[in-house]
DNA sequence: GTTGGTGCAAACGCTTTGCATCCAT
DNA sequence: ATGGATGCAAAGCGTTTGCACCAAC
């Protein structure tokens, strides 16, 4: 049984995460991974900056866009492109694997497992091409968009 | 044996491609898609901007994003997301396949079979989840330039 | 001749940057 | 106390749009 993603770390891994690369711990950058883990969707960035701006008034536009760079560096969180070329953002999966975006409601309704490593190896060897990196996203109807 | 991508149409289909839809066949249009075909590879639009110039000078900028959509709209030609964010376009590949993306000369190296019709058939078993479409790309390193 | 396409330039929207201030350490 | 982070506003850049003219049909 896997853990559900959303609650990886505690505030003080958090803590540790930032310190390890001498980054501040700031009340934006957690709202931000916050708004995020609640989601549990994909969001962009004008939608991030409306909630986090719920959460914490005040906080600048500007800032969300500086928290997503930091965080997507951390690895705490994945940014996507969708469908209509808009960027979004989701917290991270934690193993090497893929989302499955819901195209009704937006939500990550799951994170298949990799299927690629097996193609990759197969490419390699028939082709020569060393895969060095992929990306894969999976639009679907979630089992409650369907009804 | 496929045939290779890159002649796949020859200028009497492109012509009745067009007019298909109602649209006509104008030397701009043909030039962007000349140039995907003789390049090979996944082209910027500056980039594609610059070579149509070359070849059909007085071509404006517009006017390559707008053939560019039109060539999209008609499925000759595919476009991409590259890591840094930055839209790109190559001719589009003839089945269900993705690209395979030489990150050093960012080539076209081939085009993997799409793994993932098995994928999405055991996802909709094991979760209810409708897979309706995805995203796939590959990046690597070509032969030449593993050198 | 009609209709859609083009070229140009202005407008637009998302993202980044400069700088003074603030706050986590 | 000090250096990184923030907030604001301006700048930047890729992309789209409006419109008069042109060319494919």
């Amino acid at each position: 049984m896997k853990t559900k993603s959303g609650g990886r770390e505690n505030s003080e891994d958090l803590r540790a995460i930032f310190h390890a690369k001498r980054l501040k711990c700031t009340p934006q950058r957690l709202a931000v991974l916050k708004v995020l883990k609640e989601s549990g969707a994909y969001l962009s960035i004008n939608m991030l900056d409306k909630k986090v701006k719920e959460m914490l008034p005040g906080t600048g536009l500007a800032t969300v866009y500086r928290a997503l760079e930091t965080l997507e560096e951390l690895g705490l969180v994945a940014k996507v492109h969708l469908e209509d070329g808009c960027h979004s953002y989701a917290v991270a999966p934690e193993g090497h694997m893929h989302p499955i975006v819901c195209t009704e409601c937006n939500k990550v309704i799951d994170f298949a497992e990799c299927p690629l490593g097996e193609l990759s190896e197969k490419l390699t060897q028939d082709t020569g091409i060393v895969i060095q990196n992929h990306f894969l996203q999976l639009f679907g109807k979630c089992r409650e968009c369907q009804a």
